[in-house]
DNA sequence: TCATCTAGACTACGGATGTAGTCGGAGGGC
DNA sequence: GCCCTCCGACTACATCCGTAGTCTAGATGA
């Protein structure tokens, strides 16, 4: 199991992930801006996620690079689940049919889906 | 935009949820057993959840009677919205790929799935 | 009427989170 | 060699969350 990762840590995350390795001032530099983090507060989500073992570093002259341990899909994959465990008592069909009711599909997004299952069946 | 309903809090919303009004001690009793709280902690959680206004009581005698204001599926909603958001920019066909890559789909879901969105098109 | 039992209101407290500020050491320019 | 700067390490602090404990006033039973 993955350590729990926060709202904000993601966003340090989504910039690993996009690339890295990466100093922690070049992380900060490319974190959404509209965070408007000051590098500090990057910083210390760093070591957070250090702490959490989610990401590694490696000393490059006097700072450290920092990557990722952990992968995206995976990460993305815990957190789907948590979420159709709650909510839809762990099975994906009525998370499907919910997101049908409440107009979140697109007939773009049937389409594609149709496309998606006929291809998974084949 | 819903206040934020932390997990804990959750757990007495679907008690709320599934039967209202009820009486702080029914809640507690109706609560996941699993969860080992003692009666005080679900008061708390009625507290947070009144605070929030999410849920509203009314008197009865010389307690209050709780129901939820506002409905699990706008909750569920708006979760789901999250998430969607958070992980796959706001498109729902990656997550149902990335449901399908992980092996998360059985082909019951799958069947149950096409036949869902057979109807939609209808 | 007096002790007792409840129910809600208020208080507590450690860990997580969001958002920084400060300190001390290694490099670099002069 | 000496001072400044840049970096990571450590510290701070309010708020939320999980999980209760205590206080107080009204209902109840003897």
């Amino acid at each position: 199991m993955i350590e729990r990762i926060s709202e904000a840590e993601q966003a340090v995350m989504e910039v690993l992930w996009r690339d890295s390795p990466l100093g922690a001032t070049e992380v900060a530099e490319r974190v959404d801006s509209s965070r408007g983090w000051s590098d500090r507060t990057v910083k210390t989500l760093l070591s957070r996620l250090l702490a959490k073992g989610v990401i590694a570093h490696q000393e490059e002259g006097r700072r450290y690079l920092y990557r990722p341990v952990i992968k995206r899909e995976d990460y993305v994959a815990q957190e789907s689940g948590k979420l159709i465990d709650r909510m839809f008592g762990g099975r994906v069909t009525p998370l499907v049919a919910h997101l049908a009711e409440r107009d979140l599909l697109t007939p773009r997004d049937i389409e594609e889906i149709e496309a998606l299952l006929r291809e998974l069946k084949s």
